[in-house]
DNA sequence: CATGAATGAGCCTTCATTCAT
DNA sequence: AATGAATGAAGGCTCATTCAT
């Protein structure tokens, strides 16, 4: 009955429909990261981002479907940077101390997003459909880079885990937690990338 | 959409404190790896292992608590593994082959409980912490196992985390999934181990 | 398990406000006839008839404002039927029949609209009010129409309740469901209907 | 941290299941009846009950079994009710007289309930297999009644309805509302049962 | 020792409704 | 006139946990 100007926060009262979906997804991939999947819901993700909880609903189903939108994109950015590395770099030993650099950082920045995706592969049938399509689009790309595509062996696979795994160790502290220090874990990482692409 | 784990054990009415105690551990791990720990509650547990709600919270402060407990469980038993392949095989060739064997073959029967440790460990200090110190256990014997107990080097750690991660990825079906056979890889594992072990 | 009423027009995205409302309203008996009252929502009301939720709102001030047009719009078309049987129809015998008839088709047609307004008028205060008057204004035809205009019955209304219920329950499958055929109750029917109207 | 002596209410902190249900089903009745389905909500149920949001879901699955298993009851005791009136009166003019009051007195008493269940029986699959299922039972019973055991016929269903809707009409108002009494309306109804019944 | 019954807190989701354009 | 975007409030349902027996 009363009017009152309201001095309320600047919320992006308006905007479009496919800005408030990217802020939703940039902003729910730093929360599951932070939290894990398990440790939010759909109201504080659409609340961190600025929104009523009723606006989250308007642009994804649920809440497996903004983790995998936020897997997509990070799946997406992860991989733009392993080409841009490729197209920049020429020598092998370069390309693999990039690498593995790319790896360890990304890694450590996604560990918590990383833990929760590995959780829900084993859980959920949605989300481990997902996860296999987008690993076979690495292999491949692997492939490729490493100059043979179509033709991705057991080598390139074990590669692979080993340098997301060690990453991972490197990411959450479990390296330097057993008492070893980062620069002799990731000169061996250097070396086995090194092997494997550069022989 | 329901999904009734009625697995109701025979119900012993009256037990000792720490046979109650073990039942519970036992199906719990079981629970934990089919359905993930946020797949279950605590109700269910107590159930599955043919009690009552209240039961759970007599042997057990919480969830949680249980879940460390299973944890702890297979960790011990798992290092029991290893240790025996150590006493029983003389040759480092033999060791490789069989560590790798029971690698694969732990982790794929513990897929579920092992993500949602990974999970868990992301999120949960506590589950963080006593993932840490088992995990300082391991490498510790690994050392010794490898002839220089308490020297344990970046290459100790590689090999652990390879060995467990691609591990992982036979068992959970990554690698056949990527179109690859399972017999190359393990036979890439088995290289890779007795590389390091072997001298 | 998701219904979506994609019943969208072909939008006329600049028309005369009566006409606007005339949509709401005529795709808005068909929704709730189908769903119930309680089975829609104003948003899909307002989609349905190929407009913007907030366009709903422009035209009525809330959903049960809408469900009040469209059940006056029916007892306004049930009625002016009834009327045209009277002018049209000169025999008792042949207007019983025609009576009963429409009864039974006006009342297969629209059941689940009927079910919603009884729903309401039990619980809903503004929905009774504007029944009751709907009410009032058919028994007074009704008298006029048997030719004691003013001096209606007890008669009267329980030919019209008699009337209403079996049609329903012709309509919403009872009868056939309970075994009996339509015919012979629908003659009986005509034997009430024309007993009473035809003196 | 503190201990404070519970001054709380005295809810039944412990009961028997069954108990427990029959107390939701008994209170649900009158809340269903006086509020419509729509017109609560399970949380409410259980606290008119003097219960937990939770502890409704030990007891029913969701709202809809708990109006199931209300309308069960009450179906149960009205016939219950019928059967009685047939053992103790002989003479078919007072069957005619109790039958029709007792229809009109529980009528009134269930308005909202049987509002209610019609809206369901409209839009609700699983309410109107029950409903039907119920509708069956009741028919035969009549046709017992009725002196034709399993030889119901158009005329038994007609009078059903009619009882019913017109019980509706006097429980709800709707005679005294068009300005009729409701004596000369109870008359023409025992006529009408009369009339089928004696004979 | 074990439990049946019960629960407060809270998550997921929807709805009737508004506002700036 | 019409709308796309947004929302506060609330309903349905579950979970980890407790208590009296």
């Amino acid at each position: 009955m009363e009017s009152a100007h309201s001095t309320s926060a600047p919320r992006p009262r308006r905007g479009t429909a496919a800005g408030t979906r990217e802020r939703l997804i940039a902003v729910a991939a730093d929360v599951f990261n932070r939290d894990g999947y398990h440790g939010t819901d759909s109201n504080r993700l659409a609340r961190a981002a600025g929104y009523a909880p009723a606006t989250f609903y308007k642009h994804f189903p649920d809440k497996r479907a903004l983790f995998l939108a936020v897997y997509d994109r990070w799946v997406t950015s992860e991989w733009a940077a392993v080409d841009a590395i490729f197209q920049s770099e020429a020598s092998p030993a370069r390309r693999a101390e990039r690498l593995v650099e790319m790896g360890v950082a990304l890694h450590r920045r996604w560990r918590g997003l990383r833990a929760s995706l590995r959780a829900l592969v084993a859980t959920d049938e949605t989300v481990r459909a997902a996860y296999r399509a987008q690993r076979r689009r690495q292999l491949r790309m692997m492939a490729r880079l490493a100059g043979r595509p179509g033709r991705l062996d057991a080598g390139d696979a074990v590669l692979l885990f080993t340098l997301e795994r060690v990453s991972d160790a490197l990411a959450e502290g479990e390296i330097q937690d057993l008492g070893l220090a980062a620069a002799p874990t990731i000169a061996q990482l250097r070396a086995v990338v090194r092997r494997h692409l550069g022989g």
